[in-house]
DNA sequence: TGTTTTCATGAAATCGATTTCAGGGCAAGG
DNA sequence: CCTTGCCCTGAAATCGATTTCATGAAAACA
């Protein structure tokens, strides 16, 4: 392995000359330092990042924590988050949390141990961020908050922008729209099915029928079992409020075996729906800030491994509720940003 | 920060007694390992990884490079990789590429000066292995070969696959069947050219009409442009083989765009498109082994890693190319695997 | 019982870069 | 001409765990 010694010994100056050269931290000399860059190219020097670290007691990598990145929207977003850092000279290191707090507390205790220099995290329900802050690891939490910690958060702007999703549906003329959303204590399931039910509240003057608001796991295989038993219901709803891209792929799969694609039933997909190709009309899609989530969540964590030392931060982005417009123009836009 | 010269202090025995515990690389007499766990667990001692790698030369990261993670094909191969490394105790650290030989190459260097354990490459035209290899870094190529290297390779059977679903078309009853391929140079695109070549000339005792043979950029945007010049042209096509997600789908949306859609013009996805909800009959989709590619290539590697020195190994795993079902059916294959 | 082997252990060297400290060279100021 | 001070520079200490080597004790063997 070539070290800074080798470096050293060809350019004829000090190991020091050398650390000083490439860590930029002191002035050198013009003329060594050409010569130390000469030597290094020459015997295609490669610092080792493990001294450094030993020594500094840093790193260059930061922890992307997501429930599961074949999800087009956590891929989004840590496609967006590998950007920034990147770009700030830091890799990304990547753990599915399958939504499960024992293996996003595993994940943390390599991250801590690691050590990153941070962390990203969409947190499960439960999460345990003890050890991060006890270690003073950086954490900013994206999409969701994490219950009892005060921490940097980026999220969209779910309830009012379901609120807003769900009124569309009733202004085209739908009458008993319904709501699947994620599991109890998703915060982002939660808050889409508050704006839901605000929407129902305000239009009819009561609240939602409680059987049409129906919980089931963010998968397709459960969003379809619970569309099922809303379509089975005595009083089926004539529109379905689907409060993830997989609910809503799960709506209109069932809606379509039955023969009842939109515009018979009226459907909300909130999310984007990656490379779908021939959306039926009346679908609505509203676009989540995948990547705007990534961007800003990768640079406050920059903010604070810099060393930023402000109170806990929250910021919300706003949620582009499409319009209800031709399959094919929905499409574009959701072929664009691929949520 | 807690070391193990502080836990053996508190536990009464040397450093060396206290690292032989936590890497379990020798013997320890019960009643001072006992003491030594106590002692690490009332100071909470999280060992030093910088300093352990720095003395082992070692790491417990895996690079995994890959043109581009929003490929819901490289999603799926990168979440099997993680899958099969987290439980060999291993991180991941993901690099996209963009298909760049300079971004490879730069993540190159971060990898060797990281140093990580290994790498899983899927090699963009042109790479570059000569750093990682000098280092004896191992390198695992997945999904195309490094052209000039001699290294461990999974990739899938292209070419005889491709042959495979254009025969298929033919068997529809279409005569005149264009390809719609990636970059020259790519080795998928390259392959699966050259199968689809096969079939035609199999089939009309000549080889295929050169204009009927056209490339893009494994992109939607372009693939709709070659689409177009493809269905511009004096006698256009019958059928498209698309050599890829991305194309395939770029084939279906200009289709739709002209009320072309199969079954009218016989259209061929190589490799899945997810969440595809209403896929028209007569799309005929195969199935890229995207999971088995990364199973197998974060096998291979660990198997290096560990210090097999056999010389380098070349798997082909098959695709299974899905009969021409209806559009439900093969909705329901894509989403199984999204690939 | 005497000899050899095995085994657990601690002291100290080691990994490779960073950083402190002290000294030498040089310019400015008296 | 002699200080004072600044800037470069190299020697050596340092980061925290691993590992080699030497040692002494215990076990195995004759």
């Amino acid at each position: 392995m070539v070290t800074i010694y080798d470096v050293a010994k060809r350019a004829g100056v000090s190991p020091a000359t050398v650390s000083r050269v490439f860590s930029g931290h002191a002035n050198v000399a013009q003329a060594r330092a050409d010569a130390v860059h000469e030597a290094a190219r020459e015997l295609d020097f490669v610092p080792n990042r493990n001294a450094r670290r030993l020594r500094t007691n840093s790193s260059e990598i930061i922890a992307m924590m997501v429930p599961d990145i074949e999800n087009p929207f956590f891929t989004l977003m840590t496609r967006a988050v590998e950007d920034v850092a990147r770009e700030a000279g830091f890799s990304v290191m990547l753990c599915n949390t399958n939504e499960d707090p024992v293996r996003e507390h595993e994940y943390m205790r390599v991250a801590v141990s690691e050590p990153v220099a941070g962390v990203i995290l969409v947190p499960s329900p439960g999460t345990n961020l003890d050890l991060a802050l006890e270690r003073s690891v950086p954490v900013v939490c994206a999409d969701r908050h994490a219950l009892g910690y005060e921490v940097d958060t980026v999220v969209a702007d779910n309830k009012d922008s379901s609120a807003s999703a769900t009124r569309l549906l009733y202004d085209a003329g739908y009458e008993r729209i319904a709501c699947v959303t994620g599991p109890d204590g998703v915060e982002t399931a939660d808050m889409r099915m508050a704006g839901w039910a605000l929407a129902v509240q305000e239009h009819t003057g009561a609240p939602p029928d409680p059987c049409l608001g129906i919980r089931a796991a963010y998968t397709v295989e459960d969003g379809e079992r619970a569309v099922r038993l809303l379509m089975d219901l005595p009083q089926p709803p004539d529109a379905i409020f689907a409060a993830n891209n997989r609910l809503g792929a799960a709506a209109l799969r069932v809606l379509n075996e039955r023969g009842l694609l939109p515009p018979t039933v009226g459907v909300v997909s909130f999310g984007g729906l990656p490379l779908i190709l021939l959306a039926p009309l009346g679908v609505l899609i509203t676009h989540l800030p995948a990547r705007e989530l990534g961007h800003q969540a990768a640079r406050m964590l920059l903010e604070r491994i810099n060393g930023l030392a402000a109170p806990a931060r929250s910021v919300t982005l706003p949620v582009v509720v499409g319009g209800e417009g031709s399959g094919i123009d929905m499409i574009y836009k959701a072929q664009g940003s691929a949520e």
